[in-house]
DNA sequence: GAATGTCCTTGATATAGATCAAGTGACCCC
DNA sequence: GGGGTCACTTGATCTATATCAAGGACATTC
């Protein structure tokens, strides 16, 4: 299917539709998350000049937003919803490098080619912008080309935390590390602060830590058994998030 | 020791001191890194310009060019020698995030505080910028700031494929894609095509790749059973390059 | 409401790599 | 020349996690 081809779907839950996001010529400056994205670095009125620019999406789960290895045509900014970021290897293996929560930027890497496959796992929108209009802006506007490069920068920096993850944490360590980071995301974006919904699977989780899924629900288990949390049915209680910070950490 | 501390030291293998480097008005010019560096994106006249701005420095192996954790003061451009990136955890383990080499960036980050510790682990000779002035640069110069938002996202993809490799492949598959890449960032900087010299021991690349010293070791005694590689004194020459990466790569 | 599929969980067993231990060679310093 | 240190290697054993297997909960479809 081509990159063309993702669907985009409407649905009960898309505030894009339902809200007060339409109303033309307001939707940027009434966006929610305007202030947590790249758009952050462009004054109310330079955002009005090119909200025609963006694209307003909905993503139903498991639509697909980019495919790995089509030509990049478009960038997105998330503003709700989480999105899994997926790279297969030539033997079928997956690694996620990521999930893109609300706030979130795909397309930093600016490369010819996509460079990993970003699919829904909630419902999702998005505001989507052609490559080039979004190359050309980043020219325009110096203040959006530091931001842009600061958001990168960001993410760099936790890839690297993601390396020391991977190479020194045991499996109780990763998982403790995945949790307190997703709860501290998304209390930058909804005040989450103990009750942290999971929209990935087990299985999910593990291809992201480098584990099985097996390994991911027995460490949650343990945690349950530990009182670190409460497995609930979309996703976990942190009752102790402090010694799960330390446990992630150390 | 303060970062302000760290040692600038001469000695034979110096080429700042020995080569054309030093000579007044010219450095930049002659820099043999300059088209592989992020100075690619001035012309001749802005280096020439903009030259007294760095400052050539000499490290001898063990001398640390950042800290981590110390205010950010200063950023490098590596123009030889190899560098090696750690960040320290709370109970002392070690990971290296990387190894810079020949034309790489130190300080993508841009952040407060020194996100990794680099230390030379061979004379390593680099061109410092303070942070202020190259701050300023990258104000003044859209060119450079569009190169150093490149060469960011460069480093992002790769350390997503170090993800990657740390998450989905044994120590097989984790070692042979450790030298394929340094072989091919050797090729881009001085056509190094079999012989691989490896300045790093046996313990960095373990703490690189989330392996033990001993695994490393083993892993390569094996290539070399398998006549896959020949383990030199200073290094390794590839043998059987292409397995090699097919190994690396799935 | 029976059948199917997906996700999650738990148990039993296997294994890749860690850990512990020992030895070698190169280099440096006194 | 002897002692120390460090990098590397190899062997023996242990263990954390993978793998294999099975069952339960829930949603979806016919």
């Amino acid at each position: 299917m081509p990159q063309g081809d993702t669907r985009l779907v409407l649905h009960d839950n898309c505030p894009v539709v339902q809200g007060v996001a339409l109303v033309g010529g307001h939707r940027c400056k009434n966006c929610h998350m305007r202030m947590q994205s790249v758009c952050s670095a462009l004054q109310l009125e330079e955002l009005f000049e090119n909200e025609h620019l963006s694209k307003p999406l909905c993503f139903a789960p498991k639509s697909a937003l980019l495919r790995e290895g089509v030509k990049r045509e478009s960038v997105y900014t998330i503003t709700a919803g989480v999105v899994r970021l997926s790279r297969t290897l030539p033997d079928g293996q997956r690694q996620i490098v990521g999930f893109a929560l609300a706030g979130d930027f795909l397309g930093l890497e600016l490369t010819e080619h996509v460079n990993f496959s970003a699919e829904a796992i909630t419902p999702v929108n998005a505001c989507q912008f052609r490559l080039k209009d979004f190359a050309e802006l980043l020219r325009a506007k110096p203040n959006l080309m530091r931001r842009f490069q600061e958001i990168t920068s960001i993410e760099l920096v936790h890839a690297q935390d993601q390396m020391v993850i991977m190479g020194r944490k045991n499996a109780a360590g990763k998982v403790a590390a995945f949790l307190i980071s997703l709860r501290d995301r998304l209390a930058k974006i909804e005040h989450v602060v103990v009750n942290v919904p999971l929209a990935m699977t087990r299985t999910d989780i593990g291809d992201y830590l480098g584990l099985t899924v097996e390994t991911v629900s027995r460490t949650m288990s343990k945690f349950a058994r530990e009182k670190m949390l409460v497995i609930t049915p979309d996703g976990v209680r942190l009752l102790e998030p402090n010694q799960l910070r330390i446990m992630g950490e150390q």
